[in-house]
DNA sequence: GCATTAACCACAG
DNA sequence: CTGTGGTTAATGC
């Protein structure tokens, strides 16, 4: 869980933390984007961004994890996916009409560098394989979401709730025992389904011996029988 | 008809 | 915020 912990370093040239992106800029635009940055821990339950809002800075989590979400119809919202270190994020508003198209609020203490859109635009347009590993990253964001409008559209409340814990499983901790970061109306918002719901599949689960939930923490137990759940939708 | 799925509501802790 | 149970509407044998 070492990876949680913010290492960030004041400068960016020495920094553990940033995206993989970074990677490919000469030290001249790097320091242009140090230059140009800023760094702001968050807590927990903080709004780093807020849907609707005018895109001045393109971001990069340093430490902790947040939710982004789409706010939807009277209040409701789905939450899109989790972002955590090094995850990169821009948005369809860089190159749309420079507004945020959705939330993201910590879900853990948050480190997160914002850096100027238009210092980022003018590498975008001056690094061509910059550029290109840019879009490859938003290319795979965008194809996650077309993955996750099928299957919440055409798989029952167990198969998207499997979904749901083994995407926390597989993308963000990589074993079996994590803790609860979301709340059952999270989980909901994440397997798009009402909060009742989601408490009484994850009642079921636990009866079923698949997952075992104490305190703050979750453990997946079967991920087989979770896999199996998750095919049969 | 009858069963299943899943949302909504009310209420309790 | 969680957990439960009852009600209701839609859909599918």
């Amino acid at each position: 869980m070492s990876e949680y912990f913010d290492k960030t370093s004041k400068h960016c040239y020495d920094c553990q933390c940033m995206s993989h992106l970074f990677s490919f800029l000469n030290k001249d635009e790097l320091q242009l984007v140090d230059a140009n940055k800023i760094h702001v821990r968050f807590k927990a339950g903080e709004t780093i961004k807020k849907q609707g809002t005018f895109m001045s800075h393109v971001l990069s989590i340093n430490s902790g994890l947040a939710k982004l979400y789409l706010e939807g119809i009277e209040g409701r919202s789905a939450i899109l996916r989790i972002v955590k270190p090094s995850n990169f994020i821009g948005g369809p508003g860089i190159y749309h009409d420079q507004r945020h198209h959705f939330s993201i609020t910590a879900l853990l203490d948050t480190s997160v560098c914002f850096i100027e859109l238009q210092v980022f635009k003018k590498i975008l347009s001056t690094n061509n394989q910059f550029a290109e590993e840019f879009l490859k990253d938003f290319s795979r964001d965008v194809l996650t979401v077309y993955n996750r409008l099928i299957y919440l559209t055409q798989k029952q409340m167990p198969g998207r709730m499997a979904d749901a814990l083994l995407y926390l499983l597989d993308d963000i901790f990589n074993q079996p025992r994590f803790p609860m970061i979301l709340s059952r109306f999270e989980l909901s918002e994440l397997s798009a389904m009402s909060r009742e719901s989601a408490v009484k599949l994850l009642r079921d689960f636990q009866k079923d011996g698949l997952i075992r939930i104490s305190d703050h923490e979750l453990e997946i137990l079967d991920v087989e029988s979770l896999r199996k759940i998750s095919q049969v939708g």
